[in-house]
DNA sequence: GTAACTTTGCGTATAATTTACGCATTCACC
DNA sequence: GGTGAATGCGTAAATTATACGCAAAGTTAC
């Protein structure tokens, strides 16, 4: 009836973030055995009377210290008995999205080291890891699709171009920058500022801001987000 | 390290077939208490040395005897610690479907009752139940929008008007049968059969069938399967 | 047998959307 | 000032979606 199961429930987190015209992964050292020194996702056992997000909400501070932006159940691993080599786990994972200026995981209490990694230069991960993160980067290039996502990886102001190359960098698409503007701006969703950036040559460029209360609206209206490339 | 966690891992699965052109949704009558005789989704813990998957598939064996035609994981249920009253139970819940013109299910072992229910039918679930098979239907009705997983509900031989009506009937959507029909066999992967219908009044209909080969092939040629309804 | 009705199957005109570009604007740099 | 670089706007052509009309091939009613 209640069986005497012998099974540990863990989750762990795929955080992204995007700087430098790169997507970066957040990753953890692991401090104990079997997996010491390894890189690995931020995660950890869930405790008796705490909900998986909780889970992953207190193991995201207590080892980065740092607040997402988005965060959404991924997929639960447990096809594979020996994921961990000394008992069995189940994990559930999780996929976040921090818009990362403020880069530096200020390691509190738990983390030796948290590291972001650029996502063509990551090290070779502990446990299932390398496979967990393979399954996170592919829901992030289909949400980016379908999903107003993009903006949680950017900065609340930021320029057109700034959005454009991140569609690029992570989905490895060519994008027509004119017919990407006229796409989104249709959309309806982005409100305009007067701020204008000079850091790059060229043109001065508007700062936009993602307006989600809108987003929301239109959406109920039925308009349906959607990104297609030639 | 490696905690002393009270908590208990399960599967369950929310089975959907088609028949007399309507959803129908598999459900078991539990034996134990706590829920002792209501209506619950198939489904129970899992083993020791068995992965997920296998659970499932273990589970739908022994209560229904059945075999499905398409399985994913759909989503792990482990927020309400409350879900099963007597301890804390995560369930990592997967999404079905059957062909099922052989509706019956074969009561093996386990269940004492297995049962379809048309969507629009359904009894009181038990445990979390309701809001699970919610999740489960939303699923599906997303799915089917752009993956061609209606075939998996029907016979292998079926008629255009079988599909049109799976559509209708689950997104309740107007769909001109016209363009559906131009739609989805531009597409390629549907064969047309030399079996005619009479069953029907009017002009009989050709027999299709899908080939999923060819659509994996289409696939792989960058087609994608998508129905938007006017 | 034939008229009425039902379902299937094909086609075509129109509207809407996507794609491919051209080019003026506005700055920095030399 | 000329050159180059990035931005911002617009327009024509191609593709896709939508709205229907209607012939074909049966069944049913009388």
């Amino acid at each position: 009836m209640y069986p005497a199961q012998d099974i540990k429930i863990a989750v762990d987190a795929i955080v992204f973030g995007y700087s430098n015209h790169q997507l970066h992964v957040l990753l953890v050292r692991q401090k104990f055995a079997p997996m010491q020194g390894q890189w690995v996702l931020v995660g950890g056992f869930v405790h008796d009377g705490e909900s998986l997000q909780a889970a992953v909400e207190r193991e995201l501070r207590e080892e980065t210290g740092l607040t997402v932006n988005y965060l959404e159940q991924l997929y639960t691993f447990g096809d594979d008995i020996h994921r961990d080599l000394r008992m069995r786990v189940v994990s559930v994972a999780y996929f976040a999205l921090v818009n990362s200026t403020e880069l530096r995981p200020h390691a509190d209490t738990d983390a030796e080291e948290a590291q972001w990694f650029p996502i063509d230069q990551l090290p070779k991960l502990g446990y299932d890891h390398d496979h967990i993160l393979e399954v996170a980067l592919q829901r992030l290039k289909n949400k980016l699709t379908y999903q107003p996502i993009g903006f949680d990886l950017l900065p609340e102001y930021f320029l057109f171009s700034d959005l454009e190359n991140l569609y690029y960098s992570i989905l490895r698409q060519e994008i027509d920058r004119r017919n990407f503007r006229k796409k989104i701006l249709g959309f309806g969703f982005l409100e305009e500022t007067d701020q204008i950036s000079k850091k790059n040559a060229g043109r001065p460029a508007k700062f936009f801001r993602f307006n989600n209360l809108k987003y929301k609206q239109l959406q109920e209206e039925g308009i349906m987000f959607e990104i297609k490339f030639a």
